[in-house]
RNA sequence: GGCGAGGUAGCUCAAUGGCAGAGCAGGGGACUCAUAAGCCCUUGGUUGGCGGUUCAAAUCCGCCCCUCGCCA
């Protein structure tokens, strides 16, 4: 039976570079999921794209005196480059600045609009009259009203960290110029969070019982406290998407509001690349379809609550609006796996102080699968963790090369040296023989549960045990003592060792696909495990947009016990993993910043 | 200020009322197929603090401290 899947992705905003903590919050989990879920015989769609949209781009361009387009271009060919090089298997990684994404954003709002969940209202904002234009709340400072701080930005003092409401600023100028704004009345759209309140309750209760709970009762404690309130779903500002309504030219959909919608437009977008324009439908109008939305802690409001609440409110209207389907309801969060942050060395992870680890950065001197196995192993499913130079050399070193690594290495050179490159030939399967093959057997189902319930830690360190049973096994049964005086005896060993790592390697495969692949082809199997990621340009009436994709082509890799016939031809084996030497920690921690 | 998450061995984490455990690091040993890797044995704890409930508390209750996120 196969499911149909929808691994939503976080959309990395396009105003910064991409560091570990960004992979492992929500990029590398996701990726783990979906190729598990591949190999199971699940059909996956897995979707994300570049958040180009909204201030903080806006305010790197004003900085550098570029346009936001070109801010937003910039940053979306890093992530493409990144995520191709570790692996990411994103089926369509796009970006909210293209046509079809404006499409379905507006689609939504329609939507909303027609089942009256949208009211408007009058407020001051800040205006420049030099430019004719309103200022964002952070384009605006002066002195704070609560601590006297001459420099508080109109969102936020730095000196006090009170959250500041922008027009009681007191002597406000603008940042771009350094005139003195106005107030003036400006009109915007609310979302009627309030009117949907019982919707989302009754939503969050559903799952409460298999949600980790951080994201369930907070999102279920706010509400209960406070109520949900209308929120605002436009902005005065040019960069973005533009209200679809008459008479509100110079006015944007709300980056938070346009966003999320990504999950929904980038399926859309898929489906028409991939030439079947309605295939989208088999994940989100499907009722039995699954969406697993990968995000990080801070994001958890917007995909717990407010998206939601957007696609309740949106309800059938958008199939009227969109594809003129009628009955049909937008698929709703199935699981919002949620993870906490990562630190560098015990301190915050800070981009513009560069204490972080970038992605790009890292690759130019390490294996993909050295970061993802570190990550995994550290990755902040219930707590906060910390990145430690000294911890990922000791787990590279103990962990990934001592344990795996080396245990198909000796297996495989062994084999490679004795059998003339051959799978031998075993004899009747000993009990000790039994025992590992049906241990190995039993993995797929214990870390296949693990997975299936993103519990990745759990699953990594479950298949790293099998890892170390193996090594167990060889040891007792010393195929090097057998081969002495019983060649037939060593055989039996190898070939049940072979079977061993051949299963390890799809147990595997999910979190080291790039290792598992190699192994793969030492084993002597010519169809890769998985299929091939590549870039592609698309074109719209925007403009151009480069896009990540991934097929599975010739993908052979399949979630169940190794069948290795023996007398298969192997390759000539060669280690999975480097072993790092001790002096990377003081000169990894010599490029960081400052904390 | 409000809503949450977390605080357990040097490090990373388990343990939802029943003898506080595992991996790594540290110490010791036998082996040699393997990247001096693997295997066996082993040292290591006032479970953030104080109080309470209970025959029994890391676990339940109250207060406090620290870290992180969201909201105002």
């Amino acid at each position: 039976m196969s499911n149909n899947i929808l691994v939503a992705v976080a959309w990395p905003y396009a105003n910064s570079q991409i560091h570990v903590g960004n992979i492992t919050g929500s990029y590398l989990p996701a990726d783990i999921f979906a190729r598990y879920h591949r190999l199971k015989g699940n059909r996956v769609l897995m979707v994300s794209g570049s958040d180009a949209h909204g201030t903080p781009v806006t305010v790197r361009a004003d900085a550098e005196g570029l346009k936001p387009l070109e801010v937003y271009q910039r940053y979306h060919a890093g992530f493409l480059d990144l995520f191709q090089q570790l692996g990411l298997t994103y089926d369509l990684f796009t970006s909210t600045h293209t046509q079809n994404h404006f499409k379905v954003a507006q689609s939504i709002f329609l939507a909303l609009m027609k089942n009256n969940f949208l009211f408007t209202e009058s407020t001051l904002q800040w205006y420049a009259p030099t430019q004719n234009r309103f200022l964002p709340d952070r384009y605006v400072e002066g002195t704070c009203y609560s601590c006297g701080y001459g420099n508080a930005r109109g969102d936020q003092c730095d000196n006090c960290g009170t959250l500041l409401d922008a027009t009681q600023l007191i002597d406000p100028r603008s940042k771009i110029d350094g005139s003195t704004p106005v107030l003036k009345e400006t009109k915007h759209y609310y979302l009627d969070l309030g009117k949907l309140q019982s919707d989302i309750v009754d939503f969050l209760q559903a799952r409460e019982s298999y949600w980790r709970s951080n994201v369930l009762r907070q999102s279920l404690g706010q509400i209960l406290a406070d109520g949900l309130h209308g929120r605002p779903i436009t902005r005065d500002l040019d960069w973005g998407i533009p209200v679809p309504v008459e008479g509100w030219e110079g006015k944007c959909l709300y980056v938070w509001f346009e966003a999320v919608i990504g999950y929904l437009s980038a399926a859309i977008e898929w489906a028409q690349i991939a030439g079947q324009p309605d295939a989208w439908q088999d994940w989100w109008n499907e009722p039995d379809a699954k969406a697993y939305y990968f995000i990080g802690k801070d994001n958890i409001p917007f995909h717990a609550v407010i998206w939601p609440a957007q696609l309740i409110g949106a309800g059938e209207w958008f199939n009227r609006i969109f594809a003129e389907h009628h009955d049909k309801q937008l698929t709703l969060p199935f699981d919002i796996p949620a993870n906490e942050f990562m630190n560098m060395e015990s301190k915050k992870i800070s981009g513009s102080r560069n204490w972080a680890v970038w992605g790009l950065d890292f690759l130019t001197r390490y294996d993909p699968d050295t970061l993802r196995y570190y990550l995994t192993a550290n990755m902040p499913e219930s707590k906060d963790t910390d990145w430690d130079w000294q911890d990922f050399l000791n787990r590279n070193n103990n962990e990934l090369v001592a344990t795996w690594g080396n245990l198909a290495n000796r297996v495989l050179s062994f084999a490679y040296k004795h059998w003339q490159g051959l799978v031998p030939n075993p004899g009747e399967l000993r009990p000790a023989d039994v025992q590992i093959l049906a241990s190995i057997e039993a993995g797929f189902e214990k870390v296949g549960t693990h997975i299936e319930s993103v519990h990745l830690r759990a699953a990594l360190f479950e298949t790293m045990a099998l890892a170390t049973e193996v090594n167990k096994y060889l040891d007792t049964a010393a195929p090097w003592f057998e081969i002495k005086q019983d060649k037939t005896a060593a055989a039996t060993t190898i070939y049940t060792a072979l079977r061993a790592i051949d299963s390890l390697k799809i147990l595997m495969a999910p979190f080291l696909p790039f290792t598992s692949e190699r192994l793969h082809a030492y084993l002597g199997y010519t169809q890769p495990l998985f299929g091939e990621q590549f870039m592609e340009t698309q074109q719209d009436s925007l403009g151009e947009h480069d896009v990540l994709r991934y097929q599975d082509g010739h993908g052979s890799g399949s979630w169940q016990a190794s069948q290795l016939p023996s007398g298969q031809v192997l390759q000539q084996p060669a280690p999975l993993f480097r072993k790092l030497e001790e002096s990377i920690v003081a000169e990894e921690r010599a490029r960081l910043g400052t904390p």
